[in-house]
DNA sequence: GTGTGTGAAACTATTCACAGCC
DNA sequence: GGCTGTGAATAGTTTCACACAC
């Protein structure tokens, strides 16, 4: 990352692990759902399991945002949930630019979640003009010529790019070129950006693959289970993998994929 | 987080890090597109570059699964992409039903990477008998009710909800008792299941607000990187960590860094 | 020479367990 | 007594660097 600044002082530890990161829109999330409820107090406990996480591990996350419980007692609902949303950076809003009008791009124009959270849709972008044309969640949908000027007269630093993939680099490009910093890229492809640009991608299919690969381990731990003697050798071995044999007998490769 | 993992000794190569299962999806849409073009072999450096990761990162995934490469040349690309596909369970086809379409479930059902890769969207649900009607995506959207006997029926094992947050649970529920043993979850609530069931969950709102904060902090740095004192809250100090910057989520950004 | 495969080292994250404060 | 905050222990992941196979 450039500027070797490796021995900061820091007033107020500004090292929060990234995996904290990630979990504090999770709490903030089952915070605000208590705050709606009127619940004054909350132990690590009760946030952890509303949560989904262990209480030892919400515990050291809020160690490194500073010390906003109160032994014996525990967290102040309110006063939680405005620090977490000071240091997520929610407390001033964020103008956000949607790119891609077709089903899922309209589909996050409608998502209420962005909204309630401190985004804004500042402008819903699409290349072509018959999409251009229909207004989407009560927003027109511009045309993508006038993406850089949206960009830079809405003061936008995030984008979305919701794009098929053969558009989603060329789009993330002039997103950037705009002034765009920071990219979540719905489409199924790796973008290059330069130093300083964040992206986070979401991809769908990725997420199912995951789940079948732990589906199918289930599937074949069940007739396994018995007798975990018979390890490999019939044919639809779920494990096998076979360090030993390189690529010697397997038949051969019948396409997986139907394109 | 979800991997109900069950502690036992893994019989024999049964140890695939759960890291490097989440990026063989990856690999995988890499080698495919290798494939398309005819590319009969790559080599690990290649290869990360089409994925996003570093080339040393690659080669220890690959080494959990087999030795599928040949040194001085590299990987043969259609028996990667076999090898993979088949770790992952992708050489069968996963029967999967979509759960609430609104919005995004409609766009789920258009997605075309599903169908792509070894999943077959089995049957649409919706409880509006109103939506239930009209057919997306060619197909017919089936009234709630018919959800146990269309998981039956098809043998559906995976499950995706994208109903609004207040009714995941109640179908999360049903789906778990009709069978189903793998949840992707779009809706932004978390889910209680079961022992033996895998829930993943994506929260388009989440990703923003994990952005927000990097973007944030890029913000504060440019004001700050004279001097760091504008710090209001003067509790603790906690020493450690040091004021590293970068990420490194899970293949995310291309990893940059200081080589 | 080239590029994989892999131990070992470095780093990051989670869990434990208990001192300290209410 | 109850619950937070946190060092220390453990577990998991990434990176390094080089022997070894082609």
């Amino acid at each position: 990352m450039a500027t070797g600044r490796t021995h900061r002082p820091a007033t107020r530890s500004r090292g929060i692990p990234e995996a904290t990161v990630a979990r504090l829109p999770l709490y903030l999330r089952a915070l605000t759902a208590l705050s709606e409820r009127s619940v004054p107090t909350v132990s690590s406990e009760e946030l952890a399991a509303a949560a989904g996480v262990n209480s030892a591990k919400l515990r050291k996350d809020f160690s490194y945002l500073g010390s906003y419980g109160t032994r014996g007692v525990g967290y102040d609902v309110e006063y939680l949930v405005y620090q977490i949303s000071r240091e997520l950076g929610l407390t001033q809003d964020w103008p956000v630019v949607i790119v891609g009008i077709g089903n899922l791009g309209a589909a996050l124009a409608n998502y209420g979640g962005f909204a309630s959270r401190g985004f804004r849709v500042a402008a819903l972008i699409d290349a072509d003009p018959a999409v251009a044309g229909r207004p989407i969640a009560g927003m027109p949908v511009q045309h993508a010529d006038q993406l850089e000027k949206i960009i830079s007269d809405n003061g936008v630093s995030i984008g979305v790019i919701a794009t098929p993939a053969g558009s989603a680099q060329q789009v993330c490009d002039r997103l950037v070129a705009a002034g765009v910093t920071s990219i979540l890229n719905f489409a199924p492809t790796v973008l290059s950006v330069p130093e300083g640009v964040d992206v986070r991608k979401v991809d769908l299919s990725i997420e199912l693959q995951i789940l079948a690969f732990h589906e199918q381990r289930k599937a074949g731990e069940e007739s396994a289970a018995a007798e975990a003697a018979l390890e490999d050798a019939p044919t639809t071995s779920v494990g096998g993998v076979a360090a030993a044999d390189r690529k010697g007998p397997d038949g051969d490769v019948p396409a997986v994929m139907p394109a």
